[in-house]
DNA sequence: AGAGTAAATTGGTAGTACCAATTTATTAAC
DNA sequence: GTTAATAAATTGGTACTACCAATTTACTCT
């Protein structure tokens, strides 16, 4: 007998979510006005009250905006307050450099701690999203910047460090969200593509080989070699 | 003729900014329930909907949590979305220790930056709040945390880095509201302090001299020793 | 005194009506 | 045919009412 406890989800957490991902997957574009609150309410089959109270709870975090008579639109990234980086990056004259720098510090630090500690559903996901990668370039010239982004939340995972965890989902929330346009070129440009992938299985490597050192180090050059080629632009 | 445009200020806005007030003055504690929904609704002569609107928004800021059956209470501090930082300690089993974690990442790379790029007024700064924490220690067995903070501070503004500076003020201004309670036993134990002020003077040694290994393996130093210092305990 | 039930209290959901702001469509005047 | 004014439609905002869901309190029975 094996019983688990039902948690209730409110309506309006459940309406919040799903308008949520489909912001964050682009089902609804910056700037681009969202479905009316009368018409997102039938679709779901919920009452506009609680429809109302979910997008006011986006709206406050700042991914929605309200127009009266006008309707609700989604906000510019820049503007989301749930993301710190879209803070930082937006109030000052901050750059990809500045925050690929804050990344040499972040990620070769998680990548040593992730030596230590990687579980084997760890190494796992490390090597799912690398088999992704490499799928992509089997048969295309470009990958997904999802998988890319899993390798580097499957590091950050390794590290079973809570905190570091959070600061590199806000990381990659921002570079693919609030900055993709930047990324396109690298991600479209098969050497780079080749040179990255190979930077990922050394660091999975040196990670699997419970190196810290080498894994540190693998980071490093992956990261320099982001930092190099965006330099080059 | 001076005419102004009016403004409409929307019912719901008015009375989160009546009740966000009411909280940051302190009128209701930390913990502590406030009115009802229904009770706010009749003393500020609106209608309920335009209430739970107004909480409903203080509640996605952090600042309220409600409770189905219960009512509505102030959150403590630390949880409180203005700071990023709380939110990721507050939703995990986080600790210091993480957090001193992510610190080793970000400054240990900051004190390398700040080698390469230290202006005059940022060294003054830092041999400013060395000074403090030596008049400090020359007349009490203290150290106020906002020198200690000055120095960190100070060698993230010599990185010149607007995304590095940003999440480190972050974190200063975590540690110091969020927990500082944790903190408290060095800051007054003079033997760690005096090598705390040791560590931060071999820091600003490295900086001034131009030498990045040296700036990045002092402050390693510096922060290994208080996450030593706090494991013991 | 303890357990069970009912009532009260609180936030959550739903529906309806109307208001306020904006846009679109229609009509009238030139 | 064009422009301006008016009406209608659309969208979010407010209000009210009724009921539901979760929790606490009060009452009754054993």
């Amino acid at each position: 007998m094996n019983l688990k406890p039902i948690k209730p989800k409110r309506i309006s957490d459940q309406v919040f979510e799903q308008v949520r991902e489909l912001i964050l997957k682009g089902e609804f574009k910056s700037g681009q006005q969202i479905l009316p609150e009368r018409e997102l309410a039938v679709s779901m089959a919920v009452s506009r009250t609680s429809v109302s109270n979910a997008i006011n709870k986006l709206v406050t975090m700042g991914l929605l905006e309200h127009r009266q008579g006008q309707g609700t639109f989604v906000s510019s990234p820049d503007n989301r307050n749930g993301n710190p980086l879209a803070a930082a990056m937006a109030t000052d004259e901050a750059t990809l450099d500045d925050l690929l720098e804050v990344r040499m510090g972040l990620e070769c630090n998680a990548a040593a701690l992730a030596a230590q500690r990687a579980a084997d559903t760890d190494l796992t996901m490390m090597l799912k999203s690398i088999g992704e990668m490499e799928d992509d370039l089997a048969t295309t010239d470009r990958i997904s910047t999802e998988a890319d982004a899993a390798f580097h939340m499957a590091v950050a995972f390794a590290t079973k460090n809570p905190v570091l965890i959070h600061l590199m989902r806000n990381f990659y929330d921002f570079l693919f969200i609030g900055i993709k346009k930047n990324l396109t070129h690298m991600y479209m440009d098969r050497n780079a593509l080749l040179s990255v992938l190979g930077h990922h299985k050394a660091v999975y490597q040196a990670i699997r080989g419970r190196e810290p050192e080498e894994a540190y180090t693998a980071m490093r050059t992956h990261i320099q070699y982001v930092q190099d080629y965006f330099r080059k632009r």
